[in-house]
Order: C-alpha cells, then sequence, then structure tokens
DNA sequence: TATATTATTGCAACAATGTCGCATTAATAA
DNA sequence: TTATTAATGCGACATTGTTGCAATAATATA
C-alpha cells in the first residue's frame, strides 16, 4: 500500500505543524480551510500515527489528540515525555519533560500515555 | 444532597473493592450479580468520585476506569500514582511508583493522568 | 498522452461511551 | 406513619470513532 498525496493530507499536516500542538479530530475540523469528511480527517490521521508522522494522545476527557513527532526518533517507548492539556485554550503540547518511572518485576511496557490538566502559562 | 445507603451502592464498591483494581463501567456491569441501569452505574460512580471514595483514570483505549482510593489522603493532586493498563487481562492497577514533574514556569497543574499500557506481572 | 490500477474520499450507517430529563421508587427524617 | 427528597429506571440524546461501499482521483504503465 504505497501512500499518495493529496490536498487533504497536506492540509491536515500543515494545520498540525503550524499551531504546533496537538489537536483533537474537531479541533482540525474547526481550523482547517477546507471541508473534509469526518471518517476522512480519522483515517488520515491514523495513516499519519502509523507512519510515525504523528503520535497520539488520548487526555482525560477521553479524547485523542493528534500531534507532529519533532524528536520522537523511532525509539518513542522509553524517553516519552509528559503532555499538557490546557482546559482553557483546550489545547495539548508536548513539554521537554520525559516521563521517569520504574516498573515491578515482569511488567512489560509498549505506551506511555501520561497527561497533566490545567492551564498553562499563556492562559494563567 | 444527603446520601442515601442503597444495595445498589453497596454492590458496586464491594466490587470494586474485592476487585483491588480499576474496572470499567462494562467490567463493572458485567462482574456484578445485580441489574443495575448502566446510567445508574455511572451516577454512582460520579457520585463515589465526588465523595473522594473512588478515583477515576482514563485509558488509552479512552474509556473511564474507577478504582477505590487507597491511599489517597485528600491532597490527590501532586502525589499521584501511576497506573497500568494490562492488554491482556483488561485490568487497570494502581502502582506504588509516584508521578514526578516539575513543570515550566505558570503553568498549574489541576489533575495528573498517566497510564502505562502493556502486560502485568501475572500476564508475561 | 491515454489508460489501468488502486489508494483515497464521501456518504451513510453503526457501535461504544457517557449524560440528561422526567416520572417513579424508596431511604431517611419528622 | 407520613412527608421529604435522594436514588433509580427508562428513554432519548450527544459525542467520538469506525466500517462498508461506491465514486473519485493520484500514480504507474503502456
Amino acid at each position: 500500500m504505497k501512500r499518495r498525496n493529496t490536498p487533504t493530507k497536506q492540509a491536515i499536516l500543515n494545520l498540525l505543524s503550524q499551531s504546533g500542538k496537538a489537536m483533537s479530530h474537531d479541533a482540525i475540523e474547526d481550523k482547517i480551510d477546507m471541508d473534509i469528511n469526518r471518517a476522512t480527517i480519522y483515517r488520515i490521521l491514523n495513516r499519519f500515527c502509523e507512519d510515525g508522522l504523528v503520535h497520539n494522545i488520548v487526555a482525560e476527557d477521553g479524547k485523542q489528540y493528534f500531534a507532529i513527532c519533532m524528536d520522537c526518533d523511532g525509539k518513542s517507548l522509553p524517553d516519552s515525555h509528559f503532555h499538557f492539556r490546557c482546559t482553557s485554550c483546550q489545547t495539548i503540547a508536548c513539554l521537554k519533560e520525559k516521563v521517569d518511572f520504574s516498573l515491578p518485576m515482569g511488567y512489560k511496557v509498549e505506551s506511555v500515555n501520561c497527561v497533566l490538566t490545567g492551564t498553562c502559562a499563556d492562559c494563567s
């Protein structure tokens, strides 16, 4: 399955990249200057995730947020970073702070999802 | 609004307490030996959360999981612990490990949600 | 350039999770 | 025993996300 280059993909990638933050599906649909079907947006985002272009965060509101991978150099597991969701401006930012933990014997981690919720510097 | 003691509340509390882990709504509905309406289960769980009896974790699957607060001594904010979701046995356990982080200036945290996903010691 | 291949899209339908209004029931107080 | 009102069940609804299918369009091939 070779990927094809389409205007919709470009538009979503541009939006995510210029926002610099993680956006939920509805924020993307809202901000984008194009009429893209909901299902298509999800499919594009999921494909980006598969290809490692974008990563996915699930916040306390139960929604998925998507952000362009800035410094995910393939080994995204052990050095995952914290995310910060601001309830005022409704965005999620990737923090520089790495998530650090040690597990009891026998546990195997496949993915890490750490979201701090509150108000960001701009909003407080 | 004074709380009342009902069989349904007791049953849910017993189930959560004997399971010792965090359970999702559907797991509760599945395991409980009583026919309780979906909305009622949610309302009971939400009330437990309000009263500080139970805490709420949102996992990567976007679902809410509820667990009895073991050592949440009121100040649940700064010393939040990690949670571990096992994709094999479908449970979430509270780990002893505390979440440790420092924030950039101006950020204010209201809640912490850290879930590690993988396979637990029993399943691997 | 014209054509074939098939990835991508839009649409509709669907599933799952969670909430809410409202009438009824039942736990507590009087 | 009765009155008060918290709790429940039911139905409807909102939101988030996925899937099947036919139509479209991006790439490869001739």
